[in-house]
DNA sequence: CGGAGTTTTGATTAGCGTCAAACACTGTGG
DNA sequence: CCACAGTGTTTGACGCTAATCAAAACTCCG
């Protein structure tokens, strides 16, 4: 969790007075979306190819149809049962979703990636049904729900492009559920480990089997569902074995089939 | 297991010599959706509201469009990777999805009770990433994929019914995941329970807290991540402390605030 | 320098898995 | 009719994985 961010987007904001003046919206005059790398992996490319008044959209509205924004590592962007009105889709930054039980034990859902939509079923949700965190400083972006519902009805390659999504995340949801009900510890987090890297190859964040990874080992126990006491003994061990290499969120794959053999993604 | 089904529709079907004829269609002069009762719940009610001919449905295709089938208590219904290009409904019975490893593990990801549609993202998904295994003797039917996906695109009814089905099902997605990722044996095996019988009173199936419940410890250990073994030493323990009552398939729930207490349903 | 959070390591424990055996139930074939 | 296999449930003994508890080393930051 150094200093560096992804895209080139230095973490040093004008530093923030009160601890509650939580997101900052940034008015550029130039969207920050025309230099945005990951727009292909979402719906951006497709919302934003053609903003045409044929589509019913006045030119009021469009103004305000999208929202960037930013939040500091560690605060919460969205909370269980929030109802902002808007799908939020993550720019730069890591992030994750996340369920807290009364108790405190915390599961996180889902870690989300630069060009990852926050709340995809926003759209029809009024709800939503867990909280998100900002694990590094991040930048998103919020179009508004009733504009999106609208041009969902209208437009097919958006229904086509938001709808593709669904299946890649419940895809994902259903190889989280096959890791939480029967893999072992090295298992689940051999595998984290891999999709997170096959996630980042397709954004191009991955050089030579090493990439950026800002989990702290609490955030990768409650992934995993596991303590983090154990994570760090599974991590030692395979440093020990000369599959990885990590320091200052960084990760490197220094034996990518012996990590493979123990957490294949092969489902 | 016994002779009985949920809807009064018998089991004994006409006795099939061969193992290899799985499925039989029945071509009834009457349509089997005119009795059902569990339409309101998932997207039979929209579709078969009507079917106009300026949908852009032809005659033709029309009578092809909706295929009813049978299938016997274990025996698969589709498997992993499956092409079949229909989105089937469960009309009747129970089944379940789950992922198979090819180790042998298993992991159920969903039980899935009449009404339930079986292979909701199969609109958009050509493969589906999951097998579905028949609990008892089922009866489900099947839509073609191409017509749904082209009312999705005109009828804005039926697109809010699927998203709408989509959102329930994420959200039981995220509530397993939670089970699986830190809840103990007694606390997953209490709210599957109750999960099952919630969504058994939505279809009217239970009375005075007891309910068909056919589902072996088997089954109830892959779609809890625990082992048959443990299964039965906890539902045991239920039994011993009055918790519920159950035999012969049958379950019943004889201190519901005892069993909250363990596995309440609220995240 | 001090404090807070993270990682590491060790010792101990508990929850659940594994292995095994007995029993009940069902359907099958002789 | 019985013998038998196959499957599901129950129970016991034992073992292992990962949790818990605890404390020290390290990092970051004011």
């Amino acid at each position: 969790m150094n200093g560096l961010s992804i895209h080139g987007i230095e973490r040093r904001n004008p530093a923030r007075p009160g601890g509650q003046q939580l997101k900052e919206h940034c008015n550029e005059a130039v969207s920050p979306c025309a230099a945005c790398r990951v727009r292909p992996l979402n719906i951006c490319n497709v919302l934003l190819k053609q903003v045409s008044p044929k589509k019913g959209i006045s030119k009021a509205s469009e103004s305000d149809w999208q929202l960037h924004a930013r939040e500091q590592a560690r605060r919460n962007l969205k909370s269980t049962g929030e109802r902002s009105g808007r799908l939020g889709i993550l720019c730069d930054g890591w992030a994750f979703r996340f369920v807290q039980l009364p108790d405190g034990r915390r599961q996180i859902l889902t870690i989300l990636l630069p060009g990852d939509v926050i709340t995809l079923t926003r759209i029809f949700d009024e709800k939503i049904q867990f909280s998100v965190q900002a694990i590094t400083n991040v930048h998103f972006c919020g179009y508004d729900r009733a504009t999106l519902k609208a041009r969902l009805n209208t437009d097919d390659e958006f229904l086509g492009a938001w709808s593709n999504l669904v299946i890649i995340e419940t895809r994902r949801n259903f190889e989280l559920m096959v890791d939480l009900g029967c893999r072992s510890a090295d298992e689940r987090i051999a595998h984290l480990i891999l999709e997170t890297k096959l996630r980042l190859k397709q954004r191009g964040l991955v050089v030579d089997s090493t990439f950026k990874f800002p989990l702290s080992q609490k955030i990768i126990a409650e992934a995993t569902g596991l303590t983090p006491e154990h994570v760090s003994r599974v991590l030692a061990s395979f440093r020990r074995t000369n599959l990885i290499e990590s320091n200052e969120g960084w990760l490197k794959i220094t034996n990518l089939s012996g990590l493979q053999r123990i957490g294949d993604l092969s489902v």
